[in-house]
DNA sequence: AAGATAGTCAAGCATGGTTGACCAAATAGT
DNA sequence: ACTATTTGGTCAACCATGCTTGACTATCTT
């Protein structure tokens, strides 16, 4: 093979975006497009990092270290995000009547229904137009698939010898 | 519907990861591995912004101006990159003989073959890995709708025009 | 009393950008 | 031909995001 053979191969390769390429700018597009929508339908400054928060956070409220170590984080990062979702009255600190060491993080409440509910149901709209567009079963089926994927990269030593 | 059910309701639309974050997650996790293993393969401090600049760089070379078109970028921020990959000797920055203001960038050669040959095999190969775990047709069934999703989120329709 | 644990405060850092000022070469207007 | 403007690129400063580590207080456990 030619070194001139040798360059359009591998040129063709890199043209054809990797996996990792596409799966990073579909997750920023769609991440940018659905926060963008919260703010400005909820007039509050949530970043991707806020909602990130959310799905560890149990119903009854979550102390900020099972926050952090479920979320794989230190507790001070989590403790900023909390800070902040506090001050824009998403979530609220409560003493733990368990342990007075301990506060539990939870949703707050306002006329009888989560604050949180509003800005849910735009990211559950903004879904629900792509899958208009993309057809249900895609999107199902792209979920499904990306929780595989997760799976295998999650799984301790799967393919990454560390 | 009583306010508890609400919440209840609310509770569970919330603890079944958006597609969002999923999303996210998968990318990250995806690049980290995968450029944790360029690294360890090839000894430079390779990061994402760096790889999301090869696709847009034509095999005899491009111009910054047109790759920061390209990338939707400022010429500032692609400069810097390219500058970074100049001095890990994976791109050159040559005079455009037809333009004197302008530099080609445009791929580093060594032994007849590009520079960048090695690191994108350790990518291919990565991702063949993925493939024996979760099998190929999986994988291009997820980079096919992946594809699809960029095209809806990038249509013009979308709210962020640029 | 001696840790361990929950949380906070403060500082700092890496990443990945941005904007503004500027220079030199190219092109257009007259 | 010769300004005037546009264009390609660089330098420098700055910014937002999303974390980290270190030091510290209050409380709980033993």
């Amino acid at each position: 093979m030619t070194v001139d053979e040798v360059q359009k191969e591998e040129f063709e390769l890199r043209k054809r975006s990797s996996l990792g390429q596409v799966l990073m700018k579909a997750a920023r597009l769609l991440n940018e497009q659905a926060i963008d929508r919260v703010r400005a339908r909820t007039e509050q400054d949530l970043r991707p990092a806020h909602t990130a928060v959310f799905p560890h956070i149990d119903l009854e409220g979550t102390r900020l270290t099972v926050l952090a170590a479920r979320m794989g984080m230190s507790k001070q990062a989590v403790g900023q995000l909390v800070g902040e979702l506090e001050a824009m009255e998403v979530v609220e600190r409560v003493p733990d009547p368990s342990d007075g060491r301990a506060k539990l993080v939870r949703f707050c409440q306002r006329d009888g229904k989560l604050v949180l509910f509003e800005g849910l149901a735009v990211l559950i709209e903004f879904e629900a137009e792509l899958a208009e567009q993309l057809g249900r079963e895609r999107i199902d089926a792209l979920h499904a698939q990306l929780t595989a994927l997760l799976d295998v990269l999650e799984a301790p030593q799967s393919l990454t010898k560390k």
